[in-house]
DNA sequence: CTTGCGGTAAATATCTGACATTAAGTAGGG
DNA sequence: CCCTACTTAATGTCAGATATTTACCGCAAG
């Protein structure tokens, strides 16, 4: 790929608009694992920046494992299987994205898929009345904005906030941090999807099922509405609401 | 807390050492939150590196949420809260940790807590023959070096890469990338408990369980193998193994 | 023909010094 | 009393020179 291809206004912002241009064309796919990636030099001139600058920003995607640098060698392409998708940064990016990797969304989804039933048992089990509280103000803001096309935006913000607040229910730094990867899967949503009318409406019923079972400390059946959840978010995002979903062991047991 | 504590032998190993040195500082608890940094040009009097060192390795905690960096205030430490606990430098950091942030290691325990025994169960249910193969023969290193005491750190690898295999064996990214955190958490346990004799052969009995039951599918029967084994490993840690332990949603709905 | 050695070029890594920008505190004037 | 302008102290940025690592090529010995 060349080089040429790219934007070029990194000026404003410091060397982390320039990280963020990178980054978003190796997220896009424009370079294949192992591919060479322009040299320091090449970049400065292209932007128009110094070459510290290029550095910090190379440095920044380096600690994300999305290039490898080596001196005299110069920098290259990792796979997709070694990026960091659980960093903060790494989130931001992809939901800025407007055309992320395919696989990427898949294997987020599918991460969702077989973990956030789960996290509905847990945030049944230990939410607070603060925590129903956030959950229940997010899910106001999805009904509120659901109506207007010209809102989407805003509704999928809400959907965020509402998903958020489950894994924030769960009281655990780490899952809560997981609940990072939740703003790009459901960018990606809204960017793929048509969202009907009646989906969105049925997209509102099961996310106030889930919100009603947490809110009666039922964790089975919060289990269950995030399973339904999913799978309306699966149908939108036009995957395979069944393809890697992982049945309940109960179902498969003898 | 005062810079002079530090050890100062970054020389060798370019700013990646350094980060090192100033991140454990940091993860032991030494500055508390909203504390100030030394600043730049006292590091780099203290340690004898160029300004440009320092600058590189503070870039790395920043990106990793260790600290906070604005220009005319200074450094200052940031709350635990919002430590990047799921960036693999993190985890590298807090695995060659000699003590760390006892919170630190309680959230991660916790976490593994809720999620392995989950994990367990997609293992058995997607593990491929080559995962099996690479399971076992972490658990056959884990036997092998048992009985040397002199061996712990060689045991404490194989039992890292037992577990991580098994998240591995999950086939998804996310998951497998979770799969970092074993290392901290699994070191801790060594450098705490005495590990007798005993608790250690009643260990690998219950790995061998777990092996078994994800060799013969059996997701439920892996669910409660890995339940068992974090019993074990909370016991050796010194923790409460029920205290945050989530029951089963079939033990609590009517 | 292959292997091993040395030299050259290309790329990144680091050092140095100067300047720009930002944020907080402070004194003076309205 | 408040608001402005100045000072100070810290991080941010730039530019140039130098060090180090790596790959590649030519050459000679086996």
């Amino acid at each position: 790929m060349s080089l040429s291809e790219l934007p070029l206004a990194p000026k404003s912002g410091g060397s982390r608009a320039l990280a963020t241009i990178l980054a978003h064309a190796i997220l896009s796919g424009r370079w294949g694992s192992g591919d060479l990636f322009p040299r320091e030099l090449d970049l400065c001139e292209h932007f128009g920046v110094s070459r510290n600058r290029v550095r910090n920003a190379l440095a920044e995607l380096t600690s994300n494992g999305l290039i490898e640098r080596t001196a005299g060698r110069g920098t290259v392409v990792r796979p997709l299987e070694e990026w960091n998708l659980l960093d903060p940064q790494m989130s931001e990016w992809m939901a800025g994205l407007e055309a992320p990797h395919p696989q990427l969304v898949r294997e987020v989804f599918a991460f969702r898929l077989s973990a956030e039933p789960f996290i509905g048992e847990l945030a049944a089990l230990s939410a607070t009345d603060q925590d129903l509280a956030n959950i229940e103000r997010a899910f106001e803001g999805m009904c509120d904005s659901a109506a207007d096309p010209a809102r989407r935006e805003e509704h999928a913000e809400h959907d965020v906030a509402f998903h958020d607040a489950i894994y924030r229910a769960s009281h655990n730094l780490v899952w809560r941090q997981m609940g990072r990867l939740l703003r790009p899967s459901i960018i990606a949503l809204i960017q793929r999807s048509h969202h009907q009318a009646d989906s969105l409406a049925d997209s509102l019923a099961r996310h106030r099922q889930l919100l009603d079972a947490i809110r009666l400390r039922k964790p089975e059946a919060a289990r269950e509405a995030t399973e339904r959840v999913l799978e309306r978010t699966a149908a939108d995002l036009g995957l395979d609401p069944d393809g890697r979903k992982v049945r309940r062991p109960a179902a498969l047991s003898p």
